[in-house]
DNA sequence: ATATGAAATGTTACCCGTAACGCAATAATG
DNA sequence: CATTATTGCGTTACGGGTAACATTTCATAT
């Protein structure tokens, strides 16, 4: 474990150089000969050479090549997924992510958006729309680009890529009131933030009330959205409520769960009650019945964020918003339409 | 979109005192009075200073709070949940974790390391045991310590934690050998590593041929080890050796793919089928079913892994191997066992 | 008052690359 | 052959902090 730390000096020394010759000869920047070329790659590869990006960066009052990226989670696939299509483009044009796992807190949050900006990156990716005080104030001074995803906002910080949650909630809500369901009930988590799912609720508590209906809730606090939650929720929500004729959920995942409990209850789907998701995770298609649910365009999003980022860093011109929309996916685990005028899929996706 | 880029000489000079004592004061290090504090941090929230942490690891030459972690995929769950018990210890010791996703390929691993190298990083996280020759120099000389996690290594580059993947992958040969079947599958992924997951189907294998019998393989090339690689994955492997008695599957959730397959083709699990699948996740549970697998300490691998490396960095005494083995878990969808010593779970867990 | 040590503050040099500029050697041109 | 471009390479200064050392200020003891 020594410490082979070789500096550009010593490798121009070694090739009779100076560390002007040598540093262009490395970057190949041009204005050396051929002979020179060869002298000083020869003892970059002898010595071991790595340059230290981090006097590259300071020498030239430029910002790195990093980009922060903050997730509430990782646990939750969906913000895994998120995460995935943003490395990937950002690997693409030679930049690395810094992680921040929120944990769907605020003040994680601030306190990691400080930290990194300390780094000078050349960009942040933030997940969703409601920050801390010090935080939006962080983040208006720091003078690089911002991109907000998964809620959308059509007045963003700096630029802004999802999509709206509340509609996607309110879809859900509406369609499920035209089924001919009145009495509703949603399982998910709770953290100390307004966050996307929230936003849901609230849609689909609006929809609900449209349709004359009433929404029974049971938000499990500071707990992961995944199989076991949606499992033992449902056995809460329905142990409290048991007249509920069907269930949203926050996400597939805990649909998945929710299904299973009612199954070892002894109900059937949909006949003795409705199970809906969001999402549409893989799970949905795999199991023995099609989950009703929402399909997102998780890896798009990341991947938007990444170009409109990019972009951003190159000066080349983009639309700062971008609300990728949804689609609604109606499944066999939510009774089939009374109404035959709403047959086909319900498409909110936007190009 | 202003650059507020305040330097550490601004804030001086607008509070009357040297760089040196403003530097004494933000850092906190004693050695100035009461007085000159407030008049510095006064211009510090004024001018809403932010340190240049690149100029502070340059300046000392020291290291910087970087920790690159490198992870195969994140649409794979187990090492999302790895990074995430990185991450986690690592913030909780004021670290970041630059990502590196080698989507399974050397030499995207090797170019990584390249460059989170160059970024100082005080140690490096790497999934796997094997690299590119260029990669094993440039870690070897790097001088930082790093940890080979979850494929475990007696004999590592630095420093190891992990499990035995060729004995998990025996050890459920060994058990479906006892429950009596002969006629092995195998279904999963494949790419151009010697991976975790070959071991496991190496073992596996040594252990369907000490038991008499043979595997039949179906390897989907460079492909998702999820749900939908598992379902057609069956498909195929059946397709072409339909006389197989059970299936053992990369991990969980190709399992559960699998396990719908057989459904939909009228075939009744454990009776005309086995299945069993690797990695004991969430879904496993939450089925119908009671998957025959094997489980894995994902997150404590992490944390462990994050341990060893702050430990390292902080110069305390660590052990620098750990295995931490795995445990097989009987479920329902492998027939009954026929010997009855073997009812009980077996564990080869270690502390 | 004066000496003395401690506390507070300042000065200088440096970390490692690169931008900007200068100069010499070589090649192209009239 | 003299003049002018071009090429190849070197020198200097700088970025934003901090270590090491130097100096001033202040409180206390003589």
């Amino acid at each position: 474990m020594k410490n082979n730390k070789i500096s550009l000096a010593e490798v121009a020394r070694a090739a009779g150089v100076s560390k002007m010759t040598a540093s262009r000869v490395i970057r190949d920047e041009g204005g050396f000969s051929e002979k020179t070329r060869h002298k000083v790659m020869a003892e970059v590869d002898r010595l071991g050479y790595l340059p230290n990006r981090l006097a590259t960066v300071f020498a030239g009052d430029k910002k790195s090549t990093f980009v922060g990226v903050s997730i509430p989670e990782l646990g939750n696939e969906i913000f895994a997924q998120l995460l995935e299509g943003i490395d990937r483009k950002l690997v693409a044009f030679a930049h690395q992510t810094v992680l921040g796992m929120t944990e769907h807190a605020l003040d994680q949050e601030e306190a990691w958006i400080e930290t990194v900006l300390s780094w000078q990156p050349a960009g942040l990716i933030v997940t969703g729309r409601s920050h801390s005080p010090r935080a939006m104030q962080l983040l208006k001074g720091a003078g690089i680009p911002i991109v907000e995803i998964w809620d959308f906002n059509s007045n963003p910080l700096d630029m802004c890529v999802g999509l709206n949650h509340f509609d996607s909630g309110y879809s859900m809500g509406r369609y499920l009131g035209e089924l001919g369901y009145t009495k509703f009930g949603y399982v998910g988590t709770s953290h100390d933030t307004a966050n996307a799912a929230s936003s849901r609720l609230a849609g689909f508590t609006k929809a609900a009330e449209d349709a004359g209906g009433t929404v029974k809730k049971k938000l499990l606090l500071k707990d992961v959205p995944g199989f076991y939650t949606g499992l033992y929720g449902t056995e809460q929500l329905l142990a409290a409520h048991k007249d509920v004729d069907v269930i949203f959920y926050q996400n597939d995942n805990m649909a998945v769960g929710g299904y299973e409990y009612c199954r070892r209850q002894g109900l059937e789907i949909p006949r003795d009650i409705g199970i809906a998701g969001w999402g549409d995770l893989p799970i949905a298609s795999i199991q023995p019945y099609r989950l009703t649910s929402i399909a997102v365009p998780h890896l798009r999003i990341g991947q938007i964020a990444a170009e409109m980022l990019l972009a951003q860093v190159n000066q080349q011109p983009i639309k700062r918003t971008r609300d990728v929309g949804f689609k609604l996916i109606p499944g066999s685990t939510c009774r089939m339409q009374l109404k035959p005028d709403i047959d086909e899929t319900i498409d909110h996706s936007k190009t």
